[in-house]
DNA sequence: GCCTAGGTCCCGTCA
DNA sequence: TGACGGGGCCTAGGC
């Protein structure tokens, strides 16, 4: 199934990715310098990393730490290989995004090509959209009386989560937040409320930021633009049937 | 240097692991499942993937597809290894952020350590940070007359990136984007400037937002709200004294 | 430790 | 195709 190379020549690991790179997904680890071009300038001196070459096109190229890959190149990239003066060279290009990546490998320590036969689908919750179904189908997590008219609703300053009608009667924007939010997501409530009274002669519009957790300073600076905060922290329902808070420690 | 294993049993891989993991960076490769508990909830079914263990505690489980791992623990992760009714086990805890992943193999096709010996700098140029650092030595690409006052001055909505009095000796806020901007750079810019004039008797102030490109809608709003636009390409340095344009393909 | 803001962010969604 | 916004975002820098 797998194929493996322990310290192959240039010629060899030509070879083998020339053989194997639309098929398979091929990992080298080598002593290499990277240069990129395209959204920035990049350049990496010699050192020994570990690429992955995926057969949708994407290139990783890790180093020893960081969830972070130091260099890559994005699903669709077009690669070209060649060994020019006992280097092994990997040329990738993306035209669409205009951007380019160059790897030249001194030695290669492991090369190898994967086959990984993988269809499952991965489930997920607890995400934000997660937390702004709960709202509609509960909104008396928020207040009594209130109710949901929109989600989503688009407005010339963005997208607004929810937007609801109090038990007065006096309409409200809701921005929902996962995490909790900065300054910015004010700025962002600001923006639709400053436009909804401009569209609406001044109406009479309620603003509320509604997350897990609000900081100290966003809560003062939402008072002191005149909007309101919750805090709440969604239960999520799994497909066993079972509940869970985000907050607990499992 | 590098030790490999092709289609180890589960004993032969909990040895290896326990040998290997504190001094090389390990990769598994296998028929698996995955969970994760703690910033949110997932659970990925059997299927063949790539890990990636780090000597950090970085763990990245990598599909067939994308730039993105399916499944990732932060650095400063603890592992426990184990076997299990024939399956290997990785359980991957951090306390600090409450959050654990759980692997289970069923099969492991590839088995590999490898030493990186990497130490080089990369050098990045092309950040936003460098296209603020143009504007500070060249205010005239703004506008004539402009002196740069201030850089990353903090306020209550945010931080400004460069604050400026004009030639008429107008204070300028000036918000630079590196990417194209959307409605939410406007929202920010408006924020900051109601809060100085808020705080400066309603002052006169002027808002720029500078960025490579300012698309068609955020134009609109900007004049909308009584702000400005620039489009300014920067071009940056490099250390071999060549200049380049961040639009141009090279 | 929290908070802030940028990123070659990536990625899905929708016009 | 581009625009838009969330993400288990990650990461670096301040405090």
């Amino acid at each position: 199934m797998d194929r493996i190379f322990l310290a192959p020549s240039s010629d060899e690991v030509f070879d083998f990715v020339s053989r194997e790179h639309r098929q398979r997904m091929i990992i080298v680890a080598g002593m290499c310098t990277v240069e990129y071009r395209g959204r920035a300038f990049s350049f990496l001196p010699l050192g020994e990393r570990l690429v992955m070459v995926k057969q949708d096109g994407c290139v990783i190229v890790h180093r020893s730490r960081g969830r972070e890959p130091v260099n890559w190149m994005p699903p669709g990239t077009r690669l070209d290989y060649a060994v020019d003066d006992q280097l092994f060279l990997v040329h990738c290009e993306k035209r669409s995004s205009r951007e380019k990546m160059v790897m030249e490998f001194v030695e290669v320590n492991l090369l190898a090509s994967l086959l990984l036969n993988d269809s499952g689908q991965q489930s997920l919750v607890g995400l934000e959209s997660d937390m702004v179904d709960q709202i509609v189908e509960q909104p008396h997590v928020l207040e009594d009386g209130l109710r949901i008219v929109r989600r989503e609703k688009q407005t010339i300053s963005g997208s607004i989560d929810l937007f609801a009608i109090d038990r007065d009667g006096v309409p409200v924007v809701v921005e929902v937040k996962r995490n909790p939010p900065g300054a910015q997501a004010v700025s962002q409530l600001e923006a639709y409320i400053l436009d909804f009274r401009e569209k609406n002669r001044r109406a009479v519009v309620r603003g509320i930021l509604c997350a897990p957790r609000v900081p100290r300073m966003v809560r003062t600076l939402l008072t002191d633009k005149g909007f309101e905060w919750r805090e709440f922290t969604p239960i999520f329902e799994f497909e066993d049937g079972g509940q869970r808070r985000l907050d607990e420690f499992i």
